[in-house]
DNA sequence: ACCTGAACACCGTTCAAGT
DNA sequence: ACCTGAACACCGTTCAAGT
């Protein structure tokens, strides 16, 4: 395959994160190297290098710019449909950009002083102080909502990029089932039992249900029900 | 450094895992190359290949042998306070052995069919039907139980491995509470607010909380309070 | 059946040399 | 200042050859 890209303008990071990003979709995260990036953009590793420390600076460029454009969400609302937008929105980037999961769980802990983590963090604590949530319990609140939605999109993510290619998702959710139907029914009566449940669920309907599960203890603790306060 | 093992058993599928394992603890996921493992095991790396197919297998029955341990909870007391000895039990593992957190998001994905999927699943699901979720809610909820556990564990994983080396927990959160502090008043009101409450926190607590918090979401939503249970 | 270890096709990164 | 591209020190995996 001839490089896509002939060098008409400049080298510079915009347009080295950018070719990142168009890797990482179409192959995944194997499929970003210094190889195939600088096939993609008629130049040499030292180039590269000229504009980015290193891979992980570059990863973590292509997280942000992502996670950016995905959180631009519509701020009226109220609280509660405020965060299922912030999440669904996390979801549906992740489920597009199935490398952002590992590069968001590193970059939450490794440099949460960089832009991702706050970016995120402000889009649902500020929903969460709206919501009520007293003065005290607001960090741990978000946090537990954050870790919720971060993990699920996350758990998503990998079975998007996994499985069998070219099984269908429900060829893979019956493949699943099957499997758990025949477990030691000693060991694993419980797991058997909900088997046929995993064949027709559907996954972001199984996060949101996630997402309000969460809100619903929130409330539970920390919004003690008063007249005139829909559940 | 000379070989720590000099061959005197022969090689087997268990030892082989068993050195990878000690490998991993000791010098984290990067630590572990078919070179490291030659050597520790004096062979070559054809002997390992005959025993396990690839590096992703050997990562697999690692997970599995640590996560089977982990699981071993004592089986009596409440529904409520199983879940949260499970939970931490699988916090715990975690902590110790941060090379899991990568390995279980995989999996759980990856191979749903494998043991460690169904372990988990059922160690919480056994629990949640013990709870009175009702039947058709169980997947559903278990899978979110599941997901937060996992999300937060390994975001604690991934914190453990992470971070300035010698900068203490504390040196560490105080340096991300001084950065949130600093951010723009204008785009990040919240997350300024809360920078202060980054900085005594623990992890453990917090992660406890966090399941608390779905275990209220779950009784609000399923759990219809009855006279005579009590909350 | 089980093991050896050189060889292969990759990585990320560096750096002298060019313009 | 910006870029080239060969070279370095690694990877995981294979495979002819040994016992």
């Amino acid at each position: 395959m001839a490089p896509r890209t002939r060098r008409t303008e400049a080298l510079s990071r915009d347009r080295i994160v950018e070719a990142a990003v168009e890797l990482l979709d179409t192959s995944g995260e194997a499929g970003l190297t210094f190889r195939t990036l600088t096939e993609r953009l008629a130049t040499g590793a030292g180039a590269i290098y000229w504009h980015v420390a290193n891979k992980g600076e570059l990863l973590e460029a292509a997280t942000d710019g992502v996670i950016a454009a995905a959180l631009t969400v519509e701020p009226a609302g109220a609280p509660r449909d405020g965060i299922r937008a912030v999440a669904l929105g996390l979801y549906d980037a992740i489920e597009h950009h199935p490398w952002l999961a590992t590069q968001l769980t590193s970059q939450l802990s490794r440099s949460p002083w960089g832009s991702v983590t706050p970016r995120i963090f402000e889009a649902i604590g500020r929903r969460v102080h709206a919501l009520g949530v007293p003065e005290g319990h607001r960090f741990t609140t978000t946090s537990a909502l954050v870790t919720y939605i971060l993990g699920a999109a996350g758990q998503n993510a990998a079975n998007a990029t996994s499985a069998v290619p070219h099984a269908s998702r429900a060829e893979f959710l019956d493949a699943v089932s099957k499997a758990w139907e025949e477990l030691d029914p000693d060991d694993y009566p419980f797991t058997r039992a909900v088997a046929a449940e995993v064949r027709g669920h559907d996954d972001r309907e199984q996060f949101l249900a996630g997402v309000d599960l969460v809100l619903a203890g929130i409330t539970a603790v920390h919004l003690p029900a008063r007249p005139g306060r829909a559940g």
